[in-house]
DNA sequence: AAACACACCAACCGCTGCCAC
DNA sequence: GGTGGCAGCGGTTGGTGTGTT
């Protein structure tokens, strides 16, 4: 055998870059029923292309149903901030403090937003220290006083917060977990098994304050999950490039949910094929004549769930970009879905 | 309108720690 | 105890969108 460590996939053979909608609902739906007990072996049981890391961190990251998207509030703001200063760099340390946001994305918002707005703070700060060498009248030593010199990121309410003294405000907090805080010191290293356990919350509003976090290491399977309680708008709540949030509005979600439960995943290659193969550009009659053609393999003939058969291929169709779909295309679909075209027929 | 600069963020890379054998 | 394989973590990169000149 070579010396070192192998590489955890072949990078010829895996495909990088951004994920697509087709990859993103195989990957769901692969999760859905099996779970992910084994993200090196994921992406073949799956038929993705890709390496089990990049699987996993498009799960965690974005396709999580409890992963809250968006910016972030300013009570997480300033619970960042906080637990920045006891934890440093320990994004998933943070993140678990921070129900819904992963670690991914504390990193991000860290580093293009509340570092530079601390460092203007401190240079801020600074200069008023300065300056109140010469003026004594000026306010006592404060790196968080100055909320002039914020520009930037407008409408954070950290710029006036007293930095010698907690930065938390005493009122109960409503959108990270902030339960723990005020042991933050002494269970640095207990912070993971706070967390509730690993059951989506999403029963409750997303701002709820629950002890849940996104201990995102401790995913347990999502077969453990009763997929029942995940609401949709939280399975797809983020501000992706193919935002459903409109459709939901028209689609009973738990129903969706339940179709997407029965999306045949392994049965029906061709499905996942098309799905690869259509991405944005092919016509989206053939998409849905072949849709249609997958869901009435798994429905059947039950007629009394046509019309929620609709919806739910209307959802698939706004989940994945394929929206343009009209009215008559859906009499089309539903007249002779099942007589096969050739793709490029429109 | 075009070119450029900057900001943002999803995804990748490589290292670390844990665990099974 | 040593080794290999794995998931997880944190730093970094690169593509894309947005603002500015």
């Amino acid at each position: 055998m070579g010396k070192g460590r192998a590489p955890c996939c072949d990078k010829t053979q895996v495909k990088r870059g951004p994920w697509s909608p087709a990859e993103d609902m195989r990957l769901i739906t692969f999760i859905q029923k099996h779970g992910h007990d084994n993200w090196r072996a994921l992406p073949k049981q799956a038929g993705l292309l890709r390496c089990g890391k990049s699987c996993r961190l498009r799960w965690i990251n974005y396709l999580r149903p409890d992963v809250k998207r968006g910016n972030f509030t300013e009570e997480e703001e300033r619970t960042l901030i906080k637990l920045h200063e006891a934890f440093g760099n320990k994004w998933s340390k943070i993140a678990s403090h921070l129900p819904g946001r992963t670690d991914n994305e504390i990193k991000n918002v860290w580093n293009t937003h509340l570092k530079k707005r601390l460092a203007s703070k401190e240079a801020s700060a600074q200069g008023d220290e300065l300056s109140s060498i010469t003026s004594p009248s000026s306010s006592s030593s404060s790196s968080f006083t100055s909320c002039g010199n914020a520009k930037q990121n407008t409408g954070v309410g950290i710029e006036c917060q007293s930095e010698t003294g907690p930065i938390l405000e005493e009122k109960p907090h409503e959108g990270c977990d902030l339960t723990h805080l005020d042991k933050v010191e002494d269970s640095k290293e207990e912070a993971t098994n706070q967390l509730g356990p690993a059951k989506y919350p999403r029963e409750q509003t997303s701002s709820s304050g629950s002890s849940y976090g996104s201990n995102i290491s401790n995913t347990s399977p999502v077969d453990h999950v009763s997929w029942e309680e995940v609401r949709m708008d939280s399975l797809f709540d983020y501000g992706g490039p193919y935002d459903i949030s409109n459709t939901l509005e028209e689609v009973n979600k738990p129903d969706i949910l339940d179709k997407l439960l029965e999306i045949p995943l392994e049965a029906d290659v061709d499905f996942w094929n098309m799905l690869d193969n259509l991405e944005f550009t092919v016509s989206n009659e053939i998409q849905n004549r072949e849709t249609k053609a997958c869901q009435s393999s798994t429905l059947g003939e039950e007629n009394s769930k046509e019309v929620e058969d609709k919806k739910w291929l209307r959802y698939l169709e706004n989940e994945l970009g394929l929206d343009a779909m009209g009215e008559e295309n859906w009499e089309i679909l539903t007249n002779d879905a099942t007589e096969p075209h050739a793709p490029g027929h429109l």
